[in-house]
DNA sequence: AATTATACCAACCGCCTTTTC
DNA sequence: TGAAAAGGCGGTTGGTATAAT
């Protein structure tokens, strides 16, 4: 279930003690995800659909806010996440995209399927932190005054773009010129690599974790306000549609002791599940 | 072998926008 | 219609792995 165990597999590997301790003001995890918060993540995602993060999180029992859980899903556990380094192809797609639209980050990861924001933007940032070093050095060989004008990209992420496009969140009708020749991304048939060979194979056998739990159209689910609040306070059992199969290794997961916290919230969704499985 | 520098990336923060009540 | 809550985004931080010395 741990699609990254080849990289440096942070979230369960740091000091125990101190990260895994971290609370925000609200009584809230901080730090670092564990396997298992990342499983039972996935799975109230797979229930809920993604959506109303706050709710999710509470009923969820992960003691974390439903910003984090977001984040986390958005940015570590969608299937639909590519992983490994960039290849080639895509790192002329965030130059170019980037020259256009500037530090949109979210936007020129629509652009790039597979790939998140977070992704790109350390992407870029470790990508320029080079390129001003490089050019730096250059300047620094030649004994010109140009570094000056070679340093467009200044030092961090917050430099502004090559182009002018603005830097005002959201609205700003861009300056997109989408008559320039540039290449979408898709469609590259580089050689494989190992890595993302692994990668492929992970997303697989993540898919496949899906599949084995079951899905369900939470739709139907987000259709009705009332049954929602009922689920989330325990009043109603969860249909047996979106219950884990019986004795299935998830089922046994989300009713296991061990995973539940002390809380309020923890202990009624418990019963809940109870009541649900019993139906 | 030990130390330092660099690259990578997960996760948080604060602000802004959108949605809900 | 305004306030509050939730969601989304960009910027930043800090930990770990790896390369270089």
């Amino acid at each position: 279930m741990k699609m990254k165990q080849a990289s440096k597999a942070k979230a369960t590997a740091t000091s125990p003690g101190k990260e895994d301790e971290a609370v925000a003001p609200g009584g809230f995890r901080k730090g670092p995800w564990t396997e298992q918060e990342d499983m039972k993540l996935a799975w109230f995602v797979r229930l809920f659909g993604e959506r109303r993060w706050d709710f999710l999180a509470k009923v969820s029992g992960l003691n974390r806010t439903g910003k984090s859980c977001r984040l986390r899903w958005v940015n570590y556990l969608h299937p639909d996440l590519k992983r490994g380094r960039m290849t080639p192809d895509e790192e002329r797609l965030v130059v170019d995209l980037h020259a256009r639209w500037g530090n949109r980050w979210s936007r020129i990861a629509k652009a790039m399927p597979g790939r998140t924001d977070n992704e790109i933007k350390n992407y870029w940032r470790t990508h320029t932190r080079k390129l001003h070093k490089d050019t730096r050095a250059v300047a620094a060989a030649d004994g010109s005054g140009s570094a000056a004008s070679a340093s467009t990209t200044t030092t961090s992420t917050s430099m502004s773009p090559a182009s002018p496009a603005t830097t005002s969140s959201s609205s700003s009708s861009t300056t997109d010129n989408d008559n320039h020749s540039h290449h979408h991304g898709h469609g590259h048939h580089d050689q494989e690599t190992a890595a993302s060979c692994q990668e492929q194979q992970q997303a697989a056998e993540q898919q496949l974790f899906y599949t084995s739990v079951g899905a369900m159209d939470s739709h139907l689910l987000w259709n009705d306000d009332a049954m929602l609040d009922s689920y989330a306070w325990g009043a109603t059992a969860l249909p047996s549609m979106i219950v884990p199969p019986p004795s299935s290794p998830v089922w046994d997961y989300c009713c296991s002791d061990s995973l539940w916290g002390i809380g309020d919230d923890e202990v009624e969704y418990k019963k809940m599940l109870a009541v649900a499985g019993a139906s």
